[in-house]
DNA sequence: GCCAACGTTGGC
DNA sequence: GCCAACGTTGGC
């Protein structure tokens, strides 16, 4: 199994959006290529997923989801009236790649982005050197080390 | 293929 | 709102 984080802003799309959600949520609108080659091909059914707010008063790891249906072809890059149409999108070579992601858990505490930061098991992790990439890697010690600060308080 | 100009992300 | 750190576009 594989562990990875993914960026929201939560006044779009929050911890407690995905909770509240009777299925899955299809994760959309990433436009990013280099998050397009994680999602087209290294993301899978099971996989663990950190939800982080961004963009927001108190930006850090809200919970877990996790995937449950690996990456595929976005289908709103071919409807022309739709925000995520991309005109330069061949149905043939899809551009653009979404998942589907449900709710595991709420921390009881969001593990902010200070703490990731002076947590010396966290630092090399991506969020913290490149800050851009809406979907990102995360080795098992990081993510369960996140869990473990998230549950406690 | 280079690179300047422009656009976006995202923390503060 | 500012600005650094990227990513993308397009002329040459």
């Amino acid at each position: 199994m594989n562990y990875w984080l993914l960026k929201t802003e939560p006044e779009e799309f929050s911890i407690d959006d995905l909770q509240n959600k009777a299925g899955a949520e299809i994760w959309e609108g990433i436009r990013n290529y280099q998050a397009r080659n994680i999602i087209r091909d290294q993301i899978e059914l099971n996989d663990r997923v950190l939800i982080y707010h961004s963009s927001c008063k108190n930006v850090g790891v809200a919970g877990v989801g996790e995937i449950s249906k690996a990456g595929y072809p976005c289908p709103y890059q071919f409807e022309k009236s739709h925000k995520y149409f991309d005109p330069k999108a061949e149905s043939g070579s899809p551009r653009w790649y979404v998942m589907d992601v449900k709710f595991v858990e709420k921390f009881s505490s969001l593990v902010s982005l200070k703490q990731i930061k002076q947590e010396s098991i966290l630092k090399d992790m991506v969020l913290v050197k490149q800050g851009r990439l809406s979907v990102q890697p995360v080795t098992k010690d990081e993510f369960e080390k996140i869990c473990s600060l998230g549950r406690s308080d």
